[in-house]
RNA sequence: GCCCCUGUGGCGGAAUUGGUAGACGCGCUGGAUUCAAAAUCCAGUUCCCGUACGGGAGUGGGAGUUCGAUUCUCCCCGGGGGCACCA
């Protein structure tokens, strides 16, 4: 017989409809049911998705329709982090508004997702450029300020001195404007921050409670938020006019132990005593305006070359007034970290080791390895930093690092010079942009009556539309009456707020947004107590500290502030690895999508043209895909060629999802073989298989039992695999399954066997279910030609029968001396001397102990026989 | 620079978490079917020696622990992510 092609495309919107015309996934709160709330981090709305998307949303999919089929009351939703610069880039480059681009990118994405097939419950969809959503987070902030959660603070930024704005880190390249090419300068702006320091021990601390996510992002949060237990010193200045009297140098240190390999004091440039100072010393001004020319990004300060400014005052040891050390200002030291200043031990911490081997300062070890010798160890452009006794320290040597530490404290506390303290490297959350395309802070500036929220009733402060984009800075600032405005308690002229936030606040609540979307007030209690919290978040590891460290500070928040009952907003988390590309970029600098490339050439000789000009392009490194990298694929043409299936059964194929993939479309066809292969296969089975409604029968054949088993046990670990998201596994699994499934229904034999026609039925029929999840429209066109008059979408997950899943023999491997010989087969819960003497008894193994004589033997029980000779 | 992750055939990867390395898929080779092609089916496919039987090597590199290491420990090398204004 000649069986028809599924023909994906026709299939593949006639089931959208369907489920779409039943509303088959809209959620709605359900006491009698368990609740599963699933989410993928929803997209920017860049324009198209690329395959990183098809990745992140074809798992969120499978773990929903999954845990529709256990019996779950799923929420899946879907919207837009529609804030953002790429929009105002937009708007300089080709003139349109933000907003227009925003939400015609959106209908465009939410068109190719829809295309996607997923169960998401799309009528409560929002964006979060919308009103109505950022209002209420206008009012949460009002909410914060005045619960002390908000405040405000001089900060810095970099500033474009010729396009006269303020760039992100992104946009300084090299320590310049990536417009304007002009150094990048710091300025001090004042800014709004919200307190995320006063939950740094409460969220360090509820890591450990986090038992469904990932350990590596544990251990990146700890790190991010840095606890450290330390010493603030007080050094005592050697007098100097420049300096107010009983002026002292506060350093905080997490190593006091190695105070006496001390050689020099180093400042923040932006430290107080730097500025004091630069005010009356040119020429250290211009080395401080010279650091901030780094930018603000502490990748940059760190891997500059290690420079200082040697200010002339020096300062005294605490355990000897005759010891006298230099202070420098120095580029690498960050203000935000401890107090801005340091000791440095050049001996013991490689930064200070090469600034000490710069400017010619003593190093002096004062840790030895306990195996090297005292008197000759020497410390060249290494750094020791490792365990070891105290030498070179007087009242200190032959102590242990942290016995140094304890005596040390102990001192200088007693003398009142010095104090033990905890710190963390976590900051609070600078929240102010310069922006036009983000939620307007709701505040206006009155000069009688100070800092003024706008009165809740007056929200949102919306965007004013009639914006230019022609002069660079802040289109608010420069907005004709936008921020003219009245004070809500004086009534005189007031200023508004002309910052915008920070669009991760726009992704720190959304998840509970989408309990209640379209409630009047930010969050709904009895939809959020029931849903929340996520019980599985899925995005990319790339956001592993920012927005899910906020988003857990921001629940804390809106917890404090009675918006929400819980403290951690995700349960679960799987952080997907990301899909990757090549980049390319013209001579000239202009990134190019793959697709106006062509390839060639291999290794050394590999190189790459401008399909258009012909031009010799650069071939970048492999990086994320991203819209501001122009490396992503859009999965359009692969879901028109193959269909939607294919596209999603590719991306959880092969590849373990936390890894990270390099996009190559090679092996989508064979995806799209078995589509047909299993359509084929089942068109054949059809033929075979008993009525719907058969009994099943009392007995099965030898075949038909050896295919009831591969079904059940296939059940087995398809279910064990989704359930903890190893997708790959799942389908390595049910590919072999369907093989087994191909020789069943072509062997002959088997026809005639004892319920064959029942175990094949309950084969295609479980195959169709657990491909469902993968592959949603193939598996509901697989469940109707099965004769099923449900929707598979709604289908329970089929039952294990556990007693298929164990065999009475067992086949394990027999080695000499760890390799190989051969393998045996014995009844389960065989003695051990039973299966010592299959083992002996072995040609293979018994050829190899003619000459030699046998150790020892160890046996471990079903899983290896170890002769050892 | 700092923190986190990662490395297995020609390619993506699997390995019950210390117990048969290479499941499954891609690709490739040969064959069947066909007027021909597509599609499909069958066989083979880590590398080296060998017609074969078989033997040896092998999980980025080096050391270590163990009867046994892809898995644990240490050092080194390559790749990716994050570094607070990309999202």
């Amino acid at each position: 017989m000649i069986s028809e092609r599924y023909n994906a495309r026709k299939c593949e919107l006639h089931w959208q409809s369907v489920w779409e015309q039943n509303s088959v996934f809209q959620a709605a709160e359900d006491p009698a049911k368990p609740k599963y709330y699933v989410l993928e981090m929803f997209p920017y709305p860049s324009g198209r998705i690329h395959m990183g998307h098809v990745r992140n949303y074809a798992m969120g999919d499978v773990v929903a329709r999954y845990k529709r089929a256990r019996g779950f009351n799923v929420l899946h939703p879907m919207g837009w982090d529609a804030f953002g610069m790429p929009a105002e880039n937009a708007a300089m480059e080709r003139g349109v508004h933000p907003g227009e681009w925003t939400y015609s990118n959106i209908d465009a994405m939410r068109t190719q997702l829809k295309h996607m097939g997923l169960s998401l419950d799309w009528s409560r969809e929002f964006a979060t450029c919308d009103p109505e959503y950022y209002r209420h987070e206008q009012a949460m902030f009002i909410d914060f300020l005045a619960m002390g959660l908000a405040y405000r603070k001089k900060s810095r930024v970099n500033w474009d001195p010729v396009d006269n704005t303020v760039l992100a880190n992104e946009q300084v390249i090299d320590g310049r404007g990536w417009r304007s090419g002009a150094p990048v300068e710091q300025r001090d702006l004042s800014q709004w921050f919200l307190k995320i320091t006063d939950y740094a021990e409460d969220l360090l601390e509820s890591l450990d409670g986090l038992e469904r996510w990932p350990e590596k992002v544990r251990a990146m949060q700890r790190n991010w938020i840095g606890k450290s237990r330390g010493l603030l010193v007080r050094f005592a200045f050697s007098p100097d006019k420049r300096l107010k009297s009983g002026q002292s140098l506060d350093v905080y240190t997490t190593r006091p132990d190695t105070l006496f390999g001390a050689s020099f004091c180093a400042l923040s440039p932006e430290h107080p005593i730097s500025k004091s100072l630069a005010a009356g010393n040119p020429d250290l001004a211009a080395f401080i305006r010279e650091c901030q020319q780094l930018g603000t990004s502490e990748e940059e300060i760190e891997k500059a070359e290690k420079r200082g400014f040697d200010t002339g005052l020096k300062v005294l040891h605490p355990f000897d007034s005759n010891w006298q050390l230099p202070v420098y200002v120095a580029n690498f030291i960050l203000m935000d970290y401890g107090t801005g200043a340091i000791f440095g031990c050049p001996a013991h911490d490689q930064r200070d080791l090469d600034f000490a081997n710069a400017y010619k300062l003593d190093v002096v070890p004062v840790v030895i390895p306990e195996d090297a010798d005292p008197a000759t160890f020497t410390i060249e452009n290494e750094a020791y930093t490792g365990p070891g006794k105290i030498a070179n320290s007087k009242f200190l040597d032959g102590l242990s690092v942290n016995e140094a530490m304890d005596v040390v404290a102990a001192k200088l506390e007693k003398r009142g010079t010095g104090e033990r303290q905890t710190h963390y490297r976590l900051r609070d959350w600078g929240v102010s942009r310069q922006r036009y395309w983000g939620c307007p802070i709701p505040i206006i500036y009155c000069e009688n009556c100070g800092t003024v929220p706008v009165p809740k009733a007056e929200l949102p402060v919306r965007l004013p539309k009639d914006v230019s984009f022609d002069k660079p800075g802040n289109p608010l600032e420069s907005h004709p009456d936008w921020k003219y405005v009245k004070c809500p308690q004086c009534g005189r002229d007031a200023l508004r707020e002309t910052d915008t936030f920070d669009t991760f606040i726009d992704s720190s609540w959304y998840f509970a947004r989408f309990c209640a979307p379209r409630s009047s007030n930010p969050t709904e209690t009895q939809a959020t107590d029931y849903w929340l919290p996520v019980d599985q978040y899925i995005g990319g590891i790339e956001h592993a500290i920012l927005h899910l460290l906020y988003s857990r500070f921001y629940t804390r928040a809106m917890h404090k502030t009675g918006h929400i009952n819980i403290d951690e907003p995700f349960g679960g988390l799987f952080t997907q690895g990301m899909v990757i590309h090549e980049t390319y970029r013209t001579p000239e600098g202009n990134w190019l999508t793959p697709d106006e490339v062509k390839i060639t050439g291999e290794g050394e000789t590999r190189s790459a043209i401008q399909i258009e000009t012909g031009q010799k392009i650069i071939i970048g490194p492999i990086e994320k895909m991203s819209k501001s990298r122009r490396n992503t694929v859009d999965p359009a043409r692969i879901i028109e060629h193959y269909g939607a299936d294919t596209a999603r059964w590719f991306m959880l194929s092969d590849s373990p999802p936390e890894r990270d993939i390099e996009w190559t479309d090679a092996g989508i066809e064979g995806s799209s073989r078995f589509v047909q292969r299993l359509w084929r296969t089942l068109q054949q089975g059809l033929l075979i298989i008993s009525p719907i409604a058969a009994p099943k029968p009392d007995r099965f054949g030898a075949e038909s039992n050896l295919l009831r088993k591969a079904t059940h046990r296939t059940l087995a670990a398809v279910s064990a695999d989704i359930e903890t998201l190893r997708f790959n596994r799942a389908v390595a699994r049910i590919y072999e399954f369907t093989n087994t499934i191909v020789a069943a229904v072509s062997t002959a034999d088997a026809h005639k066997d004892s319920g064959f026609a029942w175990a094949l039925r309950e084969a295609l029929q479980y195959l169709t279910c657990m491909i469902g999840p993968m592959m949603p429209h193939l598996g509901e066109e697989c469940w109707s030609a099965l004769g099923q008059e449900t929707l598979l979408a709604n289908a329970s997950w089929p039952q294990i029968e556990q007693d298929l899943l164990e065999d009475d023999t067992v086949t394990i491997a027999v080695q000499i001396n760890g390799k190989r010989r051969g393998e045996i087969t014995y009844p389960r819960g065989s003695s051990n001397d039973v299966i010592e003497s299959l083992a002996l008894k072995l040609d293979s193994v018994s050829r190899t102990l003619q000459s030699k004589e046998v150790r020892k033997i160890i046996i471990v029980p079903e899983r290896i026989v170890n002769v050892v000779i």
